[in-house]
RNA sequence: GCGACCGUGGCGGAACUGGCAGACGCGCCAGCCUUAGGAGCUGGUGGGGCAACCCAUGGGGGUUCGAGUCCCUCCGGUCGCACCA
């Protein structure tokens, strides 16, 4: 053996991070950066079980995007912090008995020292967390900015409720139509006041901003496919009672095949055409239709369900008088509530009518297709004035038509449903308003916030159905703020996701008491360059961050409309094939994995195990061979002879590499970039020694996947200054790196029939004659003519003959 | 149903705008070194012929001098949304 220390990861680990917290090393200067570079991830939910794998993988990924951008001369501000408001704290705090107040801190630190020991370049001067009265004042200033501009409203809308625990259950607590926590008890809707920002009015913009985000194509796709544009007509159908009732269609075309009228049961025209003798049935029906829970009533059921209204109403186009039905496969929230049904082109309807012995009436004809036909391509038939026509212009036409006589609108809607952030809960900000008799909601004055969130030593919910807040009387009754009468505070808190919709506003601006985010640091840091997190926020953190930034820009906060100008979308690590889930018990947590081979192996290894924006399937038996890799280099650095000129091929071999790992790093394929070093580092064992100016530049290309290495490493090689993050990425030359010979493959009709090596960039004509020359190639081409021949440079010839 | 994506050795995965399929790593095999090794080193490793060749990127078809890559079709899988009119 050599006289090379061995590499012992956890000293190394333990020494660097040490020096790196003295040294203020992950610290930029925030005010001054002359090159700021935000780098972004999505902060963790600080869960009890601590940080997992797949936490680690997505910040280990961003991470060293961060520091290659840091060696690229940039000053990189990378904050973290914790998302620690919410139900799954909630939850589990109620599981273990203990308030969440007290749990949460605990958890923060275990993910802290986590954090810390894996080696990310946080700049932890600007931790935050949500649950901190010191942010979520601000979480409630910024409800207020919505309150004040209109855009925070108060709606009655369907919650999820079990009676069993008598209080409201989030979607994800509802399994089948039955409660989490009482597996034989059906949940049911019920109709609560709530508040919702009202994102529908930004649905255009969000969409169309889309267009010019740098984002993962797989993301922009689900926020596209949520935002649901859909272009169509409103129509009237009006009761012989005088009542009409709107319509919404994307089919206008098919006006003259509607046969029916279906209203939603919680339509407030329900009452209306509903005749005397109908009106014990209808009653029913909505109480049935009400003890279904949310889920599973959008949840499309084989058999539908509805009832006749006793009335009809007549359809605009062929002034028939249609039966009115109340379904409740028509929904509420989309469209008016109601809907034309046409059985002949929509499988619904078509489903429905058969059920109920409706009529069915064809208007389009569409080649080779029978009804229910729903496809767009035909041509309209029975359909008066407009038969002959395709669907679509007859669509616009018709519209046209009806609209003459006040009959049809032509609209668009969207699937997006406004935001509806109240939370029945405890764990979360208290939403800043009371409710005064006299004056109605009021906004809590600016100069009262934050209001906090009592200490409760029950926060069980209880039976009441509002929020436990509701029974701490200092706190729920106060004095209006307007009138000075009595008067009662808001017990909602708002939703989770309101909290990490600005977070990244607040990380440059955390020492600041007295405003959200001061103006100058924002200039300075926002947008934010890089965003890097995973698909399960492609949605509603996104949209809604975008929803956020829209409207604080409107108001005059923030000088930028979209915050998060380049996004990318990491991969899913899972576990044999399966989502790691606690339930599935397959959950693999880094400690001991980082005690026995080191933060530096591991962080490699995770990025080593697939493509980082398509993730992988975590075995620990590949974690041997990214050790063995560190320990290689380990090794050639410290016997790295101090001066030496470098041999050609080993020079060329490093320019390669050092283009390669450059651009790999950059569109975040690490696992082939860290291959690239790998095959470095087997060309300089080949050569059988390494001179430091072999292993400099290695180490630096290293720096960002194994940091403690590479600054134990830089010092071992002779390194100056503090810290290898300090130096300079290093840059190739082009020419060398495409120096030297080259194999070129020699095709005869297509098939491999030998190979040559000539310099690089060799004339078509030296190529094919020294090929027509080769032996293998002499016995295809056989004496034939050669008719044809393809030659691409530095890489193959074909001869066809 | 709608939308997006994927299918390559024993395994994880490479392969730029069509141009030598299997980089890199794990595992496995042989040898060396060791009292020993779950250490280290050297070599080998898609399949078949055991040679000069043939066959291989889920199946079938097509475009092309040339297809893992493009087109059609079928099979299989993953994710998201889902009674959205």
């Amino acid at each position: 053996m050599s006289d090379v220390p061995s590499y012992d990861p956890a000293a190394v680990e333990a020494r660097w991070q040490t020096r790196w917290a003295e040294r203020h090393t992950n610290e930029p200067d925030l005010d001054r950066a002359a090159r700021p570079f935000y780098n972004l991830m999505m902060f963790p939910y600080p869960s009890a079980e601590g940080l997992h794998v797949g936490n680690m993988f997505a910040f280990t990924g961003a991470d060293i995007y961060g520091r290659f951008k840091r060696l690229q001369g940039f000053e990189v501000f990378e904050p973290m912090g914790f998302d620690a408001f919410g139900i799954h704290s909630e939850n589990y705090a109620l599981s273990v008995g203990t308030n969440p107040a007290l749990l949460i801190p605990q958890n923060i630190e275990t993910f802290r020292r986590q954090l810390r020991r894996f080696g990310g370049m946080f700049d932890w001067r600007h931790e935050l967390s949500t649950t901190d009265p010191g942010y979520y004042k601000w979480t409630q200033w910024l409800f207020l900015q919505l309150f004040k501009a209109g855009l925070a409203v108060r709606k009655r809308a369907a919650v999820n409720w079990c009676p069993a625990c008598k209080t409201v259950l989030a979607n994800e607590q509802v399994i089948n139509g039955y409660c989490e926590r009482h597996p034989d008890v059906k949940v049911e809707q019920r109709f609560l006041e709530q508040w919702f920002f009202a994102i529908t009015r930004y649905a255009e913009r969000l969409l169309a901003n889309l267009e010019r985000l740098d984002w993962s194509s797989s993301t922009v796709a689900l926020q596209r496919n949520w935002i649901g544009r859909s272009e169509g007509a409103e129509l009237v159908f009006e009761t012989p009672g005088g009542a009409t009732i709107p319509v919404f269609t994307t089919r206008p075309d098919t006006v003259f095949g509607a046969t029916y009228v279906v209203l939603a049961p919680e339509h407030p025209l329900v009452e209306a055409v509903t005749t005397e003798e109908r009106r014990a049935a209808v009653k029913a029906y909505q109480r049935e239709a009400q003890s279904k829970d949310i889920v599973s009533r959008k949840v499309g059921e084989k058999t539908k369900t509805g009832v006749f209204a006793g009335s009809y109403a007549r359809n605009p186009a062929t002034g028939e008088a249609i039966p009115v039905w109340i379904a409740d496969y028509v929904l509420m929230e989309y469209g008016t509530g109601a809907i034309m049904a046409v059985p002949a082109h929509d499988k619904r309807d078509f489903e429905f009518a058969t059920q109920f012995q409706l009529p069915i009436r064809q208007v389009v004809k569409v080649e080779g297709e029978s009804l229910p036909s729903v496809s767009e391509d035909g041509v309209l038939m029975s359909s008066g004035a407009f038969d002959g026509l395709p669907c679509r212009e007859g669509g616009k036409k018709i519209v046209a038509w009806l609209a003459e006589r006040g009959m049809a609108t032509a609209r668009v809607q969207y699937r997006l449903h406004d935001w509806c952030i109240s939370r029945q809960r405890y764990w979360g900000p208290p939403i800043p308003i009371i409710h005064c008799d006299r004056c109605g909601p009021v906004a809590v004055p600016e100069r009262d916030l934050p209001v906090e969130l009592p200490f409760i030593e029950d926060f069980r919910p209880d039976d009441t159905g509002v929020s436990p807040l509701a029974r701490h009387k200092e706190w729920y009754f106060v004095k209006c703020p307007q009138c000075g009468g009595d008067a009662r505070r808001e017990t909602d808190v708002s939703d989770t996701f309101l909290d990490s919709s600005w977070y990244y506003l607040r990380y440059p601006s955390t020492e600041f008491a007295d405003r959200p985010f001061d103006p100058a640091r924002t200039g300075k840091w926002l947008p934010v360059t890089t965003y890097i997190g995973g698909n399960e926020h492609a949605v509603l953190h996104l949209l809604y961050s975008r929803f956020i930034s829209m409207v604080l820009q409107e108001l005059g906060h923030t000088h930028y409309e979209e915050p998060f100008p380049k996004l990318r979308a990491h991969g899913l690590i899972v576990k044999d094939g399966a989502k790691m889930s606690k339930s599935r018990g397959n959950v693999v947590v880094p400690d001991a994995y980082i005690q026995q081979w080191g933060a530096d192996t591991f962080r490699m290894y995770l990025m080593f195990l697939g493509p980082f924006q398509e993730g992988g399937d975590f075995r620990e038996t590949g974690i041997v061979g990214i050790r063995r890799f560190l320990d290689k280099v380990w090794q050639l650095a410290h016997e790295a002879s101090p001066r030496g000129q470098l041999a050609a091929d080993v020079e060329r071999k490093l320019h390669q590499t050092i283009k390669k790992v450059t651009s790999d790093t950059e569109s975040l394929d690490f696992n082939t970039a860290i291959a690239a070093m790998m095959e470095y580092v087997n060309v300089l064992r080949e050569v059988g020694h390494g001179t430091r100016g072999a292993l400099r530049p290695l180490v630096i290309l290293l720096a960002p996947y194994a940091p403690h290495l590479a600054e134990e490493l830089w010092t071992v090689l002779g390194g100056s200054g503090r810290s290898v993050f300090d130096e300079r990425w290093p840059s190739y030359d082009e020419r060398l790196a495409t120096a030297g010979d080259v194999e070129i493959a020699v095709q005869v009709n297509g098939k491999l029939r030998s190979r040559l090596t000539v310099p690089r960039g060799s004339a078509q004509d030296d190529v094919v004659a020294r090929a027509l020359a080769d032996d293998a190639v002499k016995r295809f081409v056989d004496g034939k003519p050669v008719k044809k021949v393809v030659y691409v440079q530095d890489r193959l010839v074909n001869l066809v003959v």
